[in-house]
DNA sequence: ATAATCCCTATTGGAGAAGTCGGGATTGAC
DNA sequence: GTCAATCCCGACTTCTCCAATAGGGATTAT
């Protein structure tokens, strides 16, 4: 059930750019997110150009330049990044609610596997698909702040 | 979030002895499993053996061979059947109960991902960890009775 | 002009998935 | 004792995807 890296990575460069929204921060940098998360630079960078490409994410070249996020945090839901990724939730098509898929199996219909992967699917959609990535990015500001940390992305002396 | 296929032809099989051994069938035959689930026979051998060597399924031999249930349906959680195909349940490591794993993010403490993943993997073993095979042979059954269907794998005249 | 940045395409090395195949060892029935 | 059915074991293949690396082109603030 593990999920592959670029998500996990896309995750993580999704929050550090909502954190570095909610900070004020415009544009972030390719090389100031790969080494604040530790990852490697041109992977990292691949994957930004997916969440480009799928409108989640905007940038602007040159000096100055960088990544941020284009649509709301509230409206990117992290089941819809996982899915974009990884495919359907459901651990079997025959479960899955967006991919359904005809299994080989003698009786679908009265099959308790599938019964119980529907569950599943049900309760790994119930957490990914009702948090948006505004409410991670809050948890992580908010549980940051009572460790008494400060906050990552801080604009760099007056940023728009 | 899908499982591997080898996987879901184990849950399968699992099903499968149960049922057969519900109805007071003692062993079934590779071919016949095969057959019945629509799956290619020599791979689904493989993955018996496996169950075998696992302790889960027993064999026998020659004529009125065939494979059986070793353990008790209901000391098989469908979690540890997944959980030994596909590795942990959690989506990232550094969320696993069982399999846990710092990861490379400057702040795993306070990581809200990593939180939500938390639940995640808390949600999906809430459903796997707590049905056993003989939940799923049962569901199966009853809703198969409920149909009017008759059960599948009934004894071939005096088995023992 | 220049340095920092993003943009695009290709390649690689390795691992794993999903089977396939050939042949050996047991066992029950006749 | 033979025979057919069955399990047992290990190798092999084919394909895809993952994770990453690499080279060089376009854009932009200073």
């Amino acid at each position: 059930m593990q999920l592959s890296k670029r998500c996990e990575y896309a995750l993580r460069a999704l929050i550090d750019l909502g954190l570095a929204h909610a900070a004020g921060r415009s544009h972030v940098p390719l090389p100031e997110l790969a080494a604040h998360e530790n990852l490697p630079a041109r992977f990292l960078e691949q994957i930004l150009q997916e969440l480009r490409a799928r409108g989640w994410v905007g940038s602007r070249r040159g000096q100055a330049g960088g990544y941020a996020l284009e649509a709301h945090a509230e409206a990117i839901s992290i089941g819809d990044v996982v899915r974009h990724f990884e495919g359907p939730l459901a651990p079997i098509r025959c479960a899955s609610v967006t991919a359904y898929e005809r299994c080989s199996c003698p009786d679908e219909e009265h099959c308790g596997l599938r019964l119980l992967m529907v569950e599943a699917r049900a309760a790994i959609s119930r957490v990914l698909d009702a948090q948006t990535l505004a409410d991670v990015v809050a948890v992580t500001r908010r549980t940051r702040r009572r460790a008494g940390l400060d906050l990552p992305f801080l604009p760099p002396e007056g940023d728009a």
